[in-house]
DNA sequence: CTGGGGAAGGGGCCC
DNA sequence: TGGGCCCCTTCCCCA
């Protein structure tokens, strides 16, 4: 897209609201010519491809064939330009192509902005249209859709007047990138986001803002920061996506890696103190959920691939993340990643009601926490056996202690598991026809208790919430 | 203030 | 394709 924005570059430098002809600037009309020049030239382009004379390479997407131009599609897109120059002397015969990863209408849309400058970005079609743009290794199409996703999602209004310039800017000195008409076009609104999108969205990010923690507004202010940071892009992305109330949606992504544990439990914890923050909280947060699923939801099957090349010249095929630049060899790898964005969590603990996004780490927790798996006295660290270490229970918590440490300690102090070391039916991990899973494990099974019962307000049965399409386990 | 341990989260990869 | 394992990193808690 050098083209588009070598144009983008001289219709900056014009005065706005003149016209050529009023210049007379001797470099004013050196650069309206060149501006109307290219312009032209684009347009001369774009009539080409419409008519499809000289058209000398075809796109098929989804069985849809789109003529185009190699030159043009090699100077606009980064696979397009790997794709027609793999040959032995860096140019490749291979005109043609072939996507089924994106629609004919994302393509549409990618290749009118090629031929146009003109992006016809919609909140529908915006996910699509930056996964293809990924695929294609369009960067400037995929910025222009974060930052359309961006002042879509606006997550407060501290940010709200900054963030809006902050888009607009962007969105100004982006699409004038293109032709001259386009961007006549553009400034009028025509790629800009809804106006029903900025009213919806910003009544929302009112909201919102009250169940932000000071994590989340240091990522805000890290965006204002540095508002030019894809990573800080993303970072307003990804929290706008979550929702640490909603069942299914917890704190994710760059805040868990920030304060993992801790910052949660503050959150937690101010928000029991204030009911009527949690009120709002969780008014906010369902709005939010809501937008979350939305965006969730629209994701395309494959989100993005991009092609590195081995020794042998052969494509390594990779599944690109739409809210990272983290990259995958399977795509079941990039729908587990994905959690992390969207801050899904389908596996909730029984005993105490923590949600993780893997069953393993569930499994993990709960054999840690609940089930005092680990045959290690808790006070001195020395190794124990199962029956040697007495499992100690407190609250949902289960530890296990050496019988030195608990003499030391004084029974009394300590709540005993009062079915330690019998052979009862082990808690329950179920699968989905409620098949029993803890056959193997059924040493290392807390049975059952009353004081974790009494504490859990339910069997110690793991198992995924029913919104999910994954297995119950 | 600091270092160690524990818990959690995420990536790679095998089955 | 999903489950599961291993490994690493990050962060919090506590001595």
């Amino acid at each position: 897209m050098d083209m588009v924005a070598d144009l983008g570059a001289s219709r900056l430098y014009r005065a706005p609201g003149e016209s050529s002809h009023q210049q007379p600037q001797r470099w004013f009309n050196t650069a309206d010519i060149t501006v109307a020049h290219q312009s032209n030239l684009l347009k001369q382009l774009n009539q080409q491809r419409r008519q499809e004379l000289f058209c000398d390479c075809s796109v098929l997407v989804e069985g849809q064939l789109f003529r185009a131009h190699r030159n043009v599609l090699f100077a606009s897109s980064g696979y397009f330009r790997m794709l027609l120059s793999q040959g032995p002397d860096g140019l490749s015969d291979a005109a043609n192509a072939t996507f089924d990863v994106f629609s004919p209408e994302t393509f549409t849309v990618i290749l009118d902005f090629i031929y146009s400058g003109q992006l016809d970005l919609s909140s529908h079609n915006v996910i699509e249209v930056m996964s293809a743009a990924s695929y294609l290794q369009m960067n400037n199409v995929i910025n222009y859709c974060k930052n359309f996703i961006k002042s879509s999602l606006d997550i407060s209004v501290k940010d709200e007047d900054s963030d809006r310039c902050l888009s607009l800017s962007e969105t100004c000195s982006f699409t004038s990138g293109a032709g001259e008409e386009t961007t006549e076009q553009q400034q009028q609104g025509s790629v800009s986001p809804p106006p029903a999108l900025w009213t919806r969205d910003n009544s929302r990010s009112q909201s919102s803002f009250i169940g932000k923690d000071s994590d989340q507004e240091a990522s805000a202010s890290a965006l204002k920061t540095n508002p030019s940071s894809p990573a800080a892009e993303v970072k307003i992305e990804k929290e706008d996506l979550q929702d640490p109330q909603d069942p299914l949606y917890t704190l994710p992504g760059s805040e868990r890696r920030r304060g993992r544990g801790g910052s949660k439990r503050r959150a937690t914890n101010s928000a029991r103190t204030n009911q009527h923050e949690d009120l709002d909280i969780q008014e906010a947060r369902t709005q939010k959920a809501e937008k979350a699923e939305e965006l969730y939801a629209t994701l395309p099957p494959i989100v993005g691939v991009i092609g590195h090349f081995n020794k042998g010249s052969n494509p390594i095929m990779r599944f690109k993340c739409p809210f990272c630049t983290h990259t995958v060899k399977r795509k079941a790898d990039l729908k587990r990643h994905l959690r992390c964005h969207t801050g899904e969590r389908p596996y909730p603990c029984q005993a105490c009601n923590k949600r993780f996004t893997r069953l393993e780490h569930l499994r993990s927790h709960f054999e840690t926490i609940h089930q005092a798996r680990k045959l290690v006295c808790r006070k001195c660290k020395c190794q124990v056996t199962e029956d040697t270490g007495h499992v100690v229970c407190e609250g949902t918590r289960r530890y296990r202690m050496c019988t030195a440490c608990i003499q030391e300690v004084g029974c009394d102090d300590i709540p005993m598991d009062s079915l330690e070391g019998t052979n009862e039916e082990p808690a329950l991990l179920l699968g989905v026809d409620g098949e029993e899973e803890g056959d193997t494990k059924r040493s290392w099974m807390v049975t059952d208790d009353d004081d974790l019962a009494e504490d859990s307000g339910a069997d110690l049965i793991i198992q995924q919430v029913d919104d999910s399409d994954e297995e119950l386990q």
